[in-house]
RNA sequence: GCCCAGGUAGCUCAGUGGUAGAGCACAUCCUUGGUAAGGAUGAGGUCGGCGGUUCAACCCCGCUCUUGGGCUCCA
């Protein structure tokens, strides 16, 4: 039989495992794996006929999953052997690591984690040789029935009868696995456990609850501390906690869980984000409007949202016998404006833009501070046009998106096209001009994309765009999608050339998707140094002593005037203490103004992050900063 | 919603079945100072809420509200 090894043409016997094949080619215990026609195997493989296959070593990328799998089993005979009455369900390899689900009456905390860290590290420094066994469905059956593992007999009794049933084992312990793993416990030099959280059992909530813990693994310590350093860092630019510390904004207990009260310093932002996306919205041809926070319940019958996403819309209100409703989405009232006058092919796309806030009822576990609140407002906007009209309007959303992306300092995004799913609306031919459409406007800018086939809403297709931040997670924000559903609805039309009146379709898009979220992100990547155009206070002049006053207050009618938020800190303290407290709250600019300054008719500069400018006339500070305003022109 | 872990001063957090603690912030005073914390004094709490056990509960128990980690990764 034939394989290829490294694009080499090998001739093997049938049923010799790539360990075997690999040892005939002396390679030596680097090797802990293989990729096989591009899929991670263990060296326990036995390769098919013409397959491709690559050796992965130790140290690589590619191994880290095979020691995160076995470590995954590691964790597993600890927490059985700590808790022997523990039923183990399954423990894949994820992401960043690995977590391994547990059924057991004993709650596991904090303590267990180091407890079976402990043990872990026992089995791992025995070295315990990993070996793979295979049994038929029968006895696999037999064997973890009499061990009560009932969630492995779930599992093996949904095996199409002729799957190839595997155990590993390390030493005397085994798993129902499909592999693939290292082959001794030992090449697992480095790894912790991270924290304990419930699940369930295959995701159903009405199943059997279980508790999850994640760990991860490397192949030296190094490694476990770069990632743990990026875990810190993280967690030093929570969104959360920066929104504290930087005054920001707040969720409290009074007000109501996922409701933001913007504080003055992120008001400021906001309001500074707000300014550009009007004037850039004004500028690409938007009509900007405004549109009520309830509306009667009538019109979300209308536009379908009662009917098919009522779990997330607030409970509606009684007002003067009429039934109303809180508004989960924008999109109608939008409708109703297109709707006030009759429209011609000629006014062709109409396209309105609002700044519209919307409450929804998110099941109280998924709120996370700004990324997922119950009242936040959208940066919305709907495009009326023909289905001819698609591509141009899309490329020129597009461009905005880019646009916007770029000046909040988001180089990187990936782009996703999604498809007609199952159940749709709309005519086969409409699906397929829109989404090309769609593939069009992304082509003519020659921007990469991926396809998910059938991913998209039921009333049209969709390009969703996730940007990357400074620690390289990826978040989806923008999102420009086609809707045949609503102007059928809502029976929209205009009237055409030849005077007949036909349908309009719509375009939804968001580029930020919600302030809020976008918001939140912002801080994160920015760590809550904002650029120079959104940091809140973006000059602090610091004195020296009382005899500055004057002086300060001067400086500040100059830079107010070239509109520059500026703030003097006049307190009886010293300057140590200032400039430690400026630097804390990440001014860009802090001006230093003593006895010198004031005589000179200087400033002494001193930008974010320590760098010192010096002493600088006022007129050479100005261009300093006329130079940072240029910055938000983008 | 479900599982686990939290909720103590404005913030960050100690703490104990027997009168509630620190640091920062705040107020007043002293200090008028030169590049990341000057000093003193003081004020500030129904220990998330409701119920229970107890002579006595911030602590133990139950319920409730709320915050955090998760609940997609499939032997």
């Amino acid at each position: 039989m034939n394989i290829f090894v490294n694009e080499e043409k090998l001739d093997i016997e049938l049923g010799k495992s790539i360990g075997e094949v690999f040892c005939t080619l002396k390679y030596d215990n680097s090797v802990i794996g293989a990729i096989v026609d591009g899929e991670l195997k263990d060296l326990f493989y036995i390769p098919k006929e013409d397959e491709k296959v690559s050796p992965v070593h130790k140290d690589t990328e590619q191994g880290l999953g095979l020691i995160r799998h076995t470590a995954a089993h590691v964790l597993a005979e600890a927490v059985q052997s700590v808790y022997p009455e523990t039923k183990v369900t399954i423990g894949p390899v994820i992401e960043d690591g690995f977590y391994y689900d547990f059924y057991s009456t004993k709650n596991f905390t904090e303590d267990d984690l180091l407890i079976f860290e402990k043990k872990m590290e026992e089995i791992i420094n025995k070295k315990l040789p990993i070996s793979r066994k295979v049994i038929s469905k029968g006895s696999a059956l037999k064997q973890f029935s009499s061990m009560g593992e009932f969630f492995k007999e779930e599992l093996i009794n949904e095996f199409p009868e002729k799957e190839e049933i595997s155990l590993y084992y390390q030493d005397q312990w085994f798993d129902l696995c499909r592999g693939p793993h290292v082959p001794n416990t030992s090449y697992i030099k480095s790894f912790k456990l991270l924290s304990v959280a419930g699940s369930y059992w295959r995701g159903d909530e009405n199943r059997e609850s279980l508790q999850r813990i994640y760990g991860t693994a490397f192949f030296s310590n190094k490694e476990l501390k770069k990632y743990l350093s990026l875990l810190e860092e993280a967690k030093k630019r929570d969104h959360r906690k920066l929104g504290k510390e930087l005054n920001l904004f707040s969720i409290t207990d009074e007000v109501g869980p996922g409701l933001v009260l913007w504080h003055p310093n992120g008001s400021t932002i906001r309001r500074i984000i707000e300014d550009y996306w009007r004037d850039q919205h004004i500028d690409a041809g938007y009509s900007l409007i405004f549109t009520p926070h309830i509306a009667k319940a009538d019109l979300w019958e209308t536009s379908g949202h009662s009917e098919f996403y009522s779990e997330n819309m607030f409970s509606q209100m009684d007002i003067d016998s009429s039934k109303y409703q809180t508004k989960p989405m924008n999109c109608p009232f939008h409708i109703m404006i297109y709707k006030s006058e009759l429209r011609s092919y000629k006014d062709l796309p109409v396209k309105f833009a609002e700044i519209g806030t919307v409450y929804r009822y998110e099941r109280s576990g998924v709120l996370h501070g700004l990324f997922r609140a119950r009242g936040f407002t959208q940066d919305d906007a709907h495009i009326f046009c023909t289905l001819a009209q698609i591509e141009e309007e899309v490329e020129k959303v597009i461009n905005l998106t880019t646009k916007f992306l770029n000046a909040f300092g988001f180089e990187d995004y990936e782009i996703f096209v999604s498809t007609k799913p199952s159940k749709y609306v709309g005519s086969d031919a409409e699906w397929d001009e829109a989404t090309n459409a769609l593939k069009n406007s992304l082509k003519n800018k020659s921007l990469n994309f991926l396809v998910d086939e059938g991913g998209g809403a039921f009333y049209g297709p969709k390009i969703d765009l996730k940007i990357k931040d400074v620690l390289g997670r990826s978040w989806q924000c923008s999102t420009v999608q086609v809707d045949f559903n609503l102007p059928k609805r809502f029976d929209l039309n205009y009237i055409s050339r030849n005077n007949d009146r036909l349908q309009p379709v719509m375009i939804h898009r968001a580029i930020f998707g919600s302030f809020e979220r976008f918001f939140g992100i912002l801080i994160e990547h920015y760590g809550g140094a904002f650029p120079f155009w959104l940091a809140p206070v973006q000059v602090k002049i610091l004195t020296v002593s009382e005899e500055q006053f004057d002086y300060s207050n001067f400086l500040v009618d100059i830079f107010s005037k070239l509109k520059i938020r500026v703030e003097i800190d006049k307190r009886n303290e010293k300057l140590g203490l200032k400039i430690r407290e400026a630097a804390i709250s990440k001014v860009p600019y802090v001006l230093t103004i003593g006895k010198n300054e004031m005589e000179n008719k200087t400033v002494s500069v001193r930008k974010y992050g320590g760098e010192q400018l010096g002493e600088l006339e006022i007129s050479k500070f100005e261009d300093v900063i006329k130079k940072e305003k240029m910055g938000d022109l983008l």
